[in-house]
DNA sequence: GTGAAAGCGCTAACAC
DNA sequence: GTGTTAGCGCTTTCAC
C-alpha cells in the first residue's frame, strides 16, 4: 500500500501557481468572484488534475460551522423513525448540511451520552426525536451550552426548546370520533409507556372526546412499558378477564400494539372487527396488507422531520430561538379493522 | 442571547494552573500516565467545572483521525437496512467511533455525490450497503484515494474490496428446497432488480436447485425495476395471464413483492397456499402477522452490519486490505404462505 | 513530569 | 485581484 497524503489547497496552489488562499476562494461559490476568471479557471484545472477535496474538517475549525447537525432518535428499526430521519435529511441535504444518527434505545443514559457526544462534535444544531421526561436536564444543559435545540416527534413540556410534532391530542380524538361515530359505547385503550408526552396526549385526546360524548373509560386503560405486539397481546389478555362484558371498540396507541390486541381477541375467539373494533396509529409498512387491514391514524412524519430541520437551520442562521409549538394534523385512514358494534 | 464561546482545553489550563498540553495529556486514558496523579486530578477538577468537552473536529485534525465511519445504504425505509445498520452502529460504539449514514435511493448519482461528501468529512472508512452495478467506478476512486472502503448487503464483482454479506445463492437454494420438498414442480420467481448482484444470486441459487431436480423455471421469471408489493402485484397479474396453467410455487426475492404476488393471487381467487405456495425473502416486520403468516428466509441482517464495521475498523488499523469475501449464513423461516399441492 | 513551539488544512483580515 | 499573516483547538515533538 502507498503510504497516502490527501491533496492539500496547498499542492492545488503549486500546480496552478498561486496561494493557497486564492485556491480557497476560487471554489467557494460565495467568494469565486473576488477572483479574475482566468485565475480562478487554471485554479479548477489543477483541483480537478489533482482530484482535490477541501477537507471540510479543517474548514469546520476555522470557520466554527461543520455543517452537521446531531439527530437523537430512539430505535431507526422502527419505520416511523426512519420516515422521520428521511424527512430530515431531504431538507439538510439542500442546505449541504449532513445528520449524524444516533439511537437512544429509550434509555436516558444513551440519550446523554449520544448528547456528549454530539457537543465534542460541534454539531451546529441538534434535533432531538427521543425526548423522553427523564432527558430533561440533559437537553437543559444541550440549551444553556449555547447550541441550537429542537425537539420533534417526542417532546416535554417547560423548556424554552421549540417543538415541532404531530397533534397527538387530536390523534387520539380522530380515533375516538370514528369508533364513536360507527356507534361504539364501550371503549378501551392500550396506552403507550406513561414517560412519553406522546402518548400522553393521545391517551388525554381520546378520553375527552369520550367524556365529551358521556363515555367513560377510565377504568379500561392498560399501559404499556413498551409498545410491541408481544406486550398488548399481555395487556389485551388481562384486559378481557378483568371485565364481565369485554369492550366493543380498542384505541392502541400504534399499530404493533393493535396488531397484539387483535391476536390477543383470536385466542378469545373474538373476532376483528365483527365482534370488537381496534385502530391503531401511525400506518407503519404491511398495516394495509394485515387480515383484517387495519384501521390507523397517519401522521406527517416526513413533514414533522422536514420542518424539525428547517427550524434548528433557521436557528442557526438567526439568532433567536424562538419557542414555538408546530402541531401538524394527523388524519384518520379507515380499513377493515373497525365497523359498527353487534347488536 | 449570551455570546457563547465554548470552554477549551486552554481555559482548563487557566483554571489548573497548567499548560494545555497538560490538559490534552491528562484527559487521553493513553497518555495519563505521564502526568503526575496529582496534576491530574486538578486538571479534572478544573474541566468537571467548567464542563469542558474536548473538541473532536480540531483533534481529528491534529491527529487526521475522524473517528467516524461513512456507511451508504439504499433506504433507511427499509427495515432491513435499518437492522443493518443497527448492528453497525452497535459495533462502531464499542470503538468509539460514529457513523454517518446516507440514502442512496438507489440512485447511482446519489452514491457518487454521497461517496464525495464523505471523503470530503474525511471519514476514517467507508461501508457502502449500496453498492450497485453503476457504482464502481466511483467505489474504485474510494479505493485509490487510500480510504479503506467494505461492501456490504449488496456488492460487486471484481473489485478489491472486502465482502460482507448473506450467502445470497444459498437463500435462493433454500427457498428451492424448501418448495421442492412440499412437492412443488411447477415453479417462478418475481426476481428483484437485475444491477443487484443479490437478486441475481438469489435466482441463480433457486435456478440451480430446481436445476439439479430436473425442473426448468427459465420461462417463469419476472423481473423487478423496484422490489415493491405493487410492482409484484402487477407481474404476478401478468404471469398468471401468460400460462395456462398457474405455477403451484412462488419465490419472491423480498417479502413486499411476495405480499403484492397473495394480493394478484387472490384477485383471482387462487388462495394462498392451498392453491399456490409463496416463500418471501427478508423476514421484515409484521409479516409473521399476515394472512396467512409468510413463509420466509431470514438472513441474519445486523450480524452483517457487525462485521461489516469490524472489518473497516480492522482496515484503518491494520495496514492491508484483505480483499476476503464473508458470507453469512440465511435460514428458512416456515409459516403458513407454504404448503404441499393440491393433488 | 511539565512547558514551549510547531503545525494539522483551512479561511478571514489585512496589505499592497 | 492576489499574497501574507495569523489562528481555529488540539496534539506532538522536543526541551528542560
Amino acid at each position: 500500500m502507498t503510504a497516502h497524503r490527501t491533496t492539500t489547497a496547498k499542492d492545488v496552489a503549486a500546480v496552478a501557481g498561486v496561494h493557497p488562499s486564492t485556491v480557497s476562494r476560487s471554489l467557494d461559490p460565495l467568494r469565486a468572484s473576488l477572483v479574475r476568471e482566468e485565475t480562478r479557471q487554471r485554479v479548477i484545472a489543477a483541483a480537478n488534475e489533482l482530484n482535490y477535496r477541501p477537507d471540510l474538517i479543517a474548514s469546520g475549525l476555522r470557520r466554527q460551522r461543520t455543517h452537521t447537525i446531531g439527530v437523537l432518535v430512539p430505535d431507526l428499526g422502527n419505520p416511523v423513525f426512519a420516515e422521520f430521519t428521511g424527512g430530515i435529511n431531504r431538507r439538510l441535504e439542500r442546505a449541504d448540511y449532513t445528520a449524524i444518527l444516533l439511537e437512544t434505545q429509550n434509555q436516558h443514559e444513551r440519550f446523554q451520552t449520544g448528547a456528549r457526544l454530539l457537543s465534542e462534535r460541534r454539531v451546529d444544531g441538534i434535533i432531538s426525536g427521543a425526548t423522553r421526561a427523564g432527558d430533561r436536564r440533559t437537553l437543559r444543559q444541550l440549551v444553556q451550552s449555547g447550541i441550537p435545540v429542537v425537539m420533534a416527534m417526542r417532546w416535554i413540556r417547560g423548556l424554552e426548546i421549540p417543538i415541532v410534532a404531530n397533534d397527538d391530542l387530536r390523534g387520539g380524538a380522530l380515533a375516538a370520533e370514528h369508533l364513536i361515530s360507527l356507534g361504539h359505547r364501550r371503549l378501551a385503550q392500550l396506552h403507550g409507556a406513561d414517560d412519553i408526552e406522546t402518548f400522553r396526549e393521545r391517551g388525554i385526546g381520546f378520553h375527552g372526546t369520550l367524556a365529551r360524548a358521556g363515555i367513560d373509560d377510565a377504568d379500561q386503560v392498560r399501559y404499556a412499558k413498551l409498545q410491541t405486539a408481544a406486550e398488548a397481546r399481555k395487556l389485551m389478555r388481562a384486559l378481557l378477564q378483568a371485565c364481565d362484558e369485554p369492550p366493543t371498540g380498542i384505541f392502541a396507541h400504534n399499530d404493533l400494539m393493535a396488531v397484539g390486541a387483535i391476536e390477543a381477541l383470536k385466542e378469545q375467539s373474538l373476532r376483528c372487527p365483527e365482534d370488537v373494533s381496534v385502530i391503531g396509529f401511525n400506518d407503519m409498512p404491511l398495516t394495509e396488507h394485515l387480515a383484517p387491514p387495519l384501521t390507523t391514524i397517519r401522521m406527517p412524519t416526513a413533514e414533522i422531520g422536514r420542518v424539525a430541520a428547517e427550524t434548528v437551520l433557521s436557528m442557526i442562521d438567526g439568532a433567536s430561538s424562538p419557542a414555538v409549538t408546530i402541531s401538524l394534523q394527523p388524519r384518520l385512514v379507515v380499513r377493515g379493522s373497525t365497523a359498527p358494534p353487534r347488536r
